[in-house]
DNA sequence: GTAATTTATGAAACGCGTATCATAGCAAGA
DNA sequence: TCTTGCTATGATACGCGTTTCATAAATTAC
């Protein structure tokens, strides 16, 4: 396979002005341009990428950390992580954690060898300290409150978001409402529990743990919620449930039990998802393919931090 | 940042020795080995990964080409892919395409420029002339029948499938049996459909276009579905849903509208999704995972084309 | 005891495109 | 006419790790 020398010695030039041609360098002369091009087309030139990539210190590939792939919160991020991408010409590395630290550590060493320029982290499961091990590599974006350290991030306000949702809850006249989360530990989970404690001190409800479903990430989790709400003496009357889709499987299985909504059981949903709207779910509209599209900009631009809140919006509904 | 050969200089021995250190060449004494570990400790030296590939041609990158990544079916072959990809430490790059021409060749470009070693398609709508324009740059793998051309697959035979499974609706009663597929073109479809048009020739049924669906990928399409079947003069009794979700969407909404499963109509579910147990759907499992594991053996393997044929189970439920 | 291996080490070439610097011709402005 | 400044081109260094080849010393083999 020709290299540029060899598209040099062809054409009669030198490297530097193949190397020109190939960057669309405007000091080329029409016919040397002409012979470059042509001498490129009968060997059936290839630029080696990786060498351009050794010679310019970066390779357009832009990591991306998420825990599953196959979940509808993350497949919207990462469409508008690509979506962006895309404009600028950039590839994303998909990195699939299912929230394993191992995983997330592949994902930093990468940006640590610099095969990837920058590293934008969804949803992690390690702690900061690890993370700042690898700050001095690249850009590391988060997609959570990362207020006050030295990255960049755009998020949700997950305390206000949740602690809104418990009074619009309330206002409905609930006072048994628990909430259904992906996973117990995680920056995203202790805001809402923090959220969820404050709300019931300020209303003076008392805190009963068994409200707190977690594991809740896919439409079967949602089926399992119910089952066990059906098994409890005193169940709650109202659940904030963080991804539509498992409030699809909860509403799913409410009716082939038997069980009203909202009457037995008021449901809202989150991120507003296709199913929401078909199932009539009252949800908070989250704008994940904004959050994505915000997310790659920061990884984009190296030097400064930037912190962006996004709001959130309530979709009214017909599950609560 | 420190590279190797100043790593060579601290050190005192040559840049060899370093990079014998770096890849476990036995031929270094131990003296040399510590010297060259401490250096490499004190300057946190950090191989340049981009000057590796170019040096090795090759760089542990593997191009995983999928129509949507929110979607459970290829959520499910990217886990298999990724599982496989860990233990040989390579890396993923997911193309998530729309089914856009233009992103494909995205792709097919990036293994042209060898910035990924090999290329898994699992769902495409490019041609097969694309294709073989760039057969010579790499392997290419695909997850459809591809028996007779110059690369490596591993297939469901859909037609095979199908027409089982259309025989079982047939046995159980059924003549006026439709299905629903995810797009109108593309191979499978098209296998899916002679399947279709051989089996109702044999049987003496004729075609109905109407009781073909497209566009079928999500919760809720199999909800419009349903609405579509409401509003026929003659519809069928029995379906085909080539996604488990889909037939999920189908149930909920046939439980809402009253319309019994499997009495008033028959369905059968595919992939065997977590959501098919939990909604007892009839459904042809298909080992995902398993077919994803296989891909990635054989984009290691650029020597030779292999073509693996996977069996799929019929498991019955409740909902034929 | 000499030949054949094995161990240990380094110089230099290689993979390949980009960036810097130097050079030279030519045109516009003073 | 002389100075700038732009156009055009190439030699060379650079990014950096791997690999080949050569050499020397230390073992093992016969």
């Amino acid at each position: 396979m020709a290299n540029i020398k060899d598209i040099a010695k062809i054409a009669g030039v030198s490297v530097t002005t193949v190397s020109r041609v190939l960057n669309n360098h405007p000091y080329v002369s029409k016919e040397k341009k002409e012979a470059v091009l042509q001498a490129m087309e009968e060997y059936n030139y290839q630029r080696n990428i990786n060498a351009v990539h050794l010679s310019k210190g970066k390779t357009f590939l832009i990591g991306v950390v998420i825990p599953f792939t196959n979940h509808p919160y993350f497949g919207l991020l990462v469409e508008g992580i690509a979506k962006e991408a895309v404009k600028y010409n950039y590839k994303l590395v998909l990195f699939q954690t299912n929230y394993e630290v191992v995983r997330e550590i592949e994902a930093l060493e990468m940006l640590q060898h610099k095969q990837i320029d920058a590293l934008i982290i969804c949803s992690r499961s390690c702690g900061w300290d690890l993370i700042d091990e690898y700050l001095e590599y690249g850009p590391i974006i988060f997609c959570e409150d990362s207020r006050g350290r030295n990255v960049s991030s755009t998020f949700i306000d997950h305390y206000k978001c949740f602690y809104n949702a418990l009074e619009y809850l309330y206002d409905k006249g609930h006072r048994k409402i628990g909430y259904c989360v992906g996973r117990k530990s995680g920056t995203n989970s202790r805001q809402r529990e923090k959220a969820y404690r404050d709300f019931l001190d300020k209303e003076h409800l008392s805190f009963d743990p068994d409200y707190i479903f977690y594991e809740c990430l896919k439409f079967e989790d949602g089926v399992k919620v119910v089952q066990q709400l059906t098994r409890m003496d005193n169940p709650p009357t109202a659940l904030l449930v963080t991804s539509d889709i498992v409030a699809a499987g909860m509403i799913t299985y409410c009716k082939e039990k038997g069980i009203l909504i909202p009457d037995d059981l008021a449901i809202m949903g989150f991120d507003n998802q296709p199913v929401a709207k078909i199932m009539h779910i009252t949800t908070l509209e989250i704008p994940l393919v904004e959050i994505g599209e915000k997310l790659f900009l920061q990884a984009l631009d190296s030097r400064s931090n930037s912190h962006e809140e996004i709001n959130v919006k309530l979709i009214e509904r017909q599950t609560v």
